[in-house]
RNA sequence: CGGGGUGUGGCGAAGUUUGGUAUCGCGCUUGGUUCGGGACCAAGAGGCCAUGGGUUCAAGUCCCGUCACUCCGACCA
C-alpha cells in the first residue's frame, strides 16, 4: 500500500515544501475551479461554486435578520458617475476595465465594468431619499465586480470576483457607525462560527484604509504558511460621498442634512481562506456547515449482495439531517477514500457485509482520520456530534496556529529576528501613527500593517520605528 | 510594468546539447479477475510537438519573430 501513496505525493504538493504550489494542486485537484482562457480570471466549477451558494445562504440569513434587503445595480458605471467622489476614483481608477465602444460605434461617454458600486447606490439614494422618514436604507446585492489585476490567483486575487457588497445610508453617524460594527461584527461571527476560521477585527490605518471611507474596518485572518489574509471589511464613510453625489434629507426640524453611509463587504476570496486555514498534505479540509457533501457513503465490496441496497437505504435516510452522497462507481475502495479527503469531505461513511451483519458502519472523520464504529440504530444523531466536534476541532488548530504564529515585538530589530528565526505571522508592535514609520517598518522588516486590532495591548511606550511616544498597538504581517 | 522559466495526446513528463520512424507514466474505452486505504491482466483509441517565418535532402530538435502560461519583485479583496 505505501507504493500507492506515492501517487499521491506526485499529486499533490507538501504544504511544507511549497505552500503556493501547494495551494494551486488543491484547488485544482479538489475540483474547485479551473482555468480559463480569459486571462486572469477563473472558472468556478459546480464543487466550488456549491461552496459558495452555502457560504451567501448563510451570510444571507444573517443580513436579512438585521433588516437587509436584497438589490441589483447595473454592471456599468459612466465615467463621470464615478468621477464624482475623488479619493474613489483614484483608488479605483488603475485597475477599472472601460468599455469604449457599443456594436463597432465609440461611445460618447466611456463606462467602466464596475470594481464595486458605491457610484451607482450613491446616485440611487440621491434619488430615492427625500426625507428622515425615509431613512435608513439597508441594501446589499450579491454580483461580480471586475478589477484588472497584475498577478492572479484563484480565489485570492482574480479579475473578476463574485462578492456581496452592503450599502446603507442613515440619518445620523452614530447610526452609521453602529451598522458599520454591526456588519464587521457579523462576518466575524460567520468566519468563526460558519467557517470555524479565527479572525483578528480591527481598524485599517488611514494608509490602508478603503478609497473615500472615513473608517475602514477589517477581520484578518492568518493562514497555515504565517500570511494574513483580509476576510472581510466593513467601512464608514460619514458624509463623503453624500457630498459629492448630493444625498440629502430633510429632518424633523425641516433643515437640510446630508446622509451617513456605509459599505461592507466579503468575497469568494472566503473559499481561498478557508482552503489557506484547513487545509493539509491530503487536500481540503471543508467546515461542515459549508461542506457541498457533509457525510459520503462508500459501499465497500458492493458486488456482494446487500450491500448496496442497504447502502442506498442509508443515504436516502440521511439525506432528511444531512447533505449525503453515495459513491457507487466501480473505482476501489481506497481510491475512493483518497478522492473524498482531497475534496475535504468531512465524514465517510464506509458500510460492507461485515457491517450489515452486525447492524453498524465506520464513520471517518476528515480531519483526523479517527475510526468510530456505529450503530445504525443511533447514527444521525453521532453524525451530527462529529460534524460539529470537527467543526470545533479545525476551529482550534487554526486558533492554536494563529497564536503560535503570534509575536510581540518591540524594536525593527526583534521583528527582522523574529521574521528570520521563527517565519511568517503576526507581528504586534507599537506605533505612533504617523504614515512615514508604518512605511518604514514595511521597507526595513517587510511586513506591513494589517489593521489596529480592537483589542489592544500595550506592549512599551514607544514606537517601534521612530521611538516617540506609540499610539496604538498594531498588527503587521505579510499579506495575500 | 521590469527579471527569470516553460510550451510535446485529457494530465504529467522524456526527447532539444550532437537534426534522421513520436516515446513513457497516469487517465480514457472494452473484456475478465478483484473490492475494509489510491488493484491487476489483456486488448484498444487518442498528437500537423504553442504559433508564424527561415536554414536543410530532412526540424519537436538549429535561427528570427509572435502568443500563451508560470515563478520572483512593484499595485491590490
Amino acid at each position: 500500500m505505501a507504493d500507492n501513496n506515492k501517487k499521491m505525493v506526485e499529486e499533490i504538493t507538501s504544504m511544507e515544501v511549497d505552500f503556493g504550489r501547494w495551494y494551486t494542486d488543491v484547488v485544482k485537484k479538489a475540483d474547485l475551479v479551473d482555468y480559463s482562457s480569459v486571462k486572469g480570471c477563473m472558472i468556478i466549477r459546480p464543487y466550488g461554486y456549491a461552496i459558495w451558494e452555502l457560504i451567501q445562504k448563510q451570510l444571507d440569513e444573517r443580513f436579512k435578520a438585521t433588516g437587509h434587503e436584497n438589490v441589483y445595480m447595473p454592471l456599468f458605471i459612466p465615467e463621470s458617475l464615478l468621477q464624482k467622489e475623488k479619493d474613489h476614483v483614484e483608488g479605483f481608477a488603475p485597475e477599472v476595465a472601460w468599455v469604449t465602444h457599443g456594436g463597432s460605434e465609440p461611445l460618447a461617454e466611456r463606462m467602466c465594468v464596475r470594481p464595486t458600486s458605491e457610484t451607482l447606490f450613491c446616485e440611487h439614494y440621491a434619488n430615492i431619499v427625500h426625507s428622515y422618514r425615509d431613512l435608513p436604507k439597508l441594501y446589499n446585492q450579491w454580483c461580480n465586480v471586475v478589477r484588472w489585476e497584475k498577478t492572479t490567483r484563484p480565489f485570492l486575487r482574480s479579475r473578476e470576483f463574485l462578492w456581496q457588497e452592503g450599502h446603507t445610508v442613515h440619518a445620523t453617524a452614530e447610526e452609521a457607525q453602529a451598522e458599520t460594527e454591526q456588519m464587521l461584527n457579523i462576518y466575524a461571527e460567520f468566519c468563526e462560527n460558519v467557517l470555524n476560521m479565527p479572525v483578528v477585527k480591527g481598524v485599517k490605518t488611514e494608509s490602508d484604509k478603503f478609497a473615500g471611507a472615513v473608517a475602514t474596518y477589517c477581520i484578518e485572518a492568518l493562514m497555515h504558511d504565517g500570511k494574513a489574509l483580509q476576510a472581510g471589511t466593513s467601512h464608514f464613510f460619514g458624509d463623503g460621498f453624500a457630498k459629492a453625489f448630493n444625498m440629502t434629507y430633510t429632518d424633523k426640524e425641516n433643515k437640510q442634512q446630508y446622509v451617513q453611509q456605509t459599505s461592507w463587504g466579503v468575497t469568494t476570496r472566503l473559499i481561498g481562506a478557508l482552503i489557506m486555514s484547513h487545509g493539509d498534505n491530503n487536500g481540503l479540509v471543508l467546515p461542515p456547515k459549508v461542506a457541498p457533501t457533509q457525510v459520503v457513503v462508500i459501499p465497500i465490496a458492493a458486488h456482494k449482495p446487500g450491500v448496496i441496497e442497504k447502502a442506498d437505504e442509508l443515504t436516502a435516510r440521511l439525506a432528511k439531517s444531512f447533505r449525503v452522497k453515495i459513491d457507487k462507481t466501480d473505482n476501489s475502495a481506497g481510491w475512493k477514500f483518497a478522492e473524498y479527503e482531497m475534496k475535504g469531505v468531512p465524514l465517510r461513511l464506509e458500510i460492507g457485509p461485515k457491517d450489515i451483519e452486525n447492524n453498524q458502519c465506520v464513520l471517518v472523520r476528515r480531519d483526523n482520520r479517527q475510526k468510530y464504529f456505529v450503530s445504525l440504530d443511533n447514527l444521525e444523531n453521532e453524525i451530527a456530534n462529529l460534524l460539529d466536534e470537527l467543526g470545533r476541532a479545525i476551529y482550534e488548530k487554526a486558533a492554536a496556529n494563529m497564536e503560535s504564529k503570534t509575536y510581540a515585538c518591540t524594536s525593527m530589530e526583534e521583528i527582522i529576528a523574529s521574521r528570520a528565526e521563527k517565519g511568517e505571522g503576526f507581528v504586534r508592535a507599537m506605533w505612533c501613527g504617523e504614515e512615514a514609520c508604518e512605511d518604514e517598518v514595511k521597507e526595513k522588516t517587510g511586513v506591513g500593517s494589517r489593521c489596529i486590532p480592537f483589542a489592544q495591548e500595550k506592549l512599551s511606550d514607544v514606537c517601534v520605528c521612530c521611538g516617540k511616544p506609540a499610539k496604538h498597538m498594531v498588527l503587521w504581517a505579510v499579506a495575500y
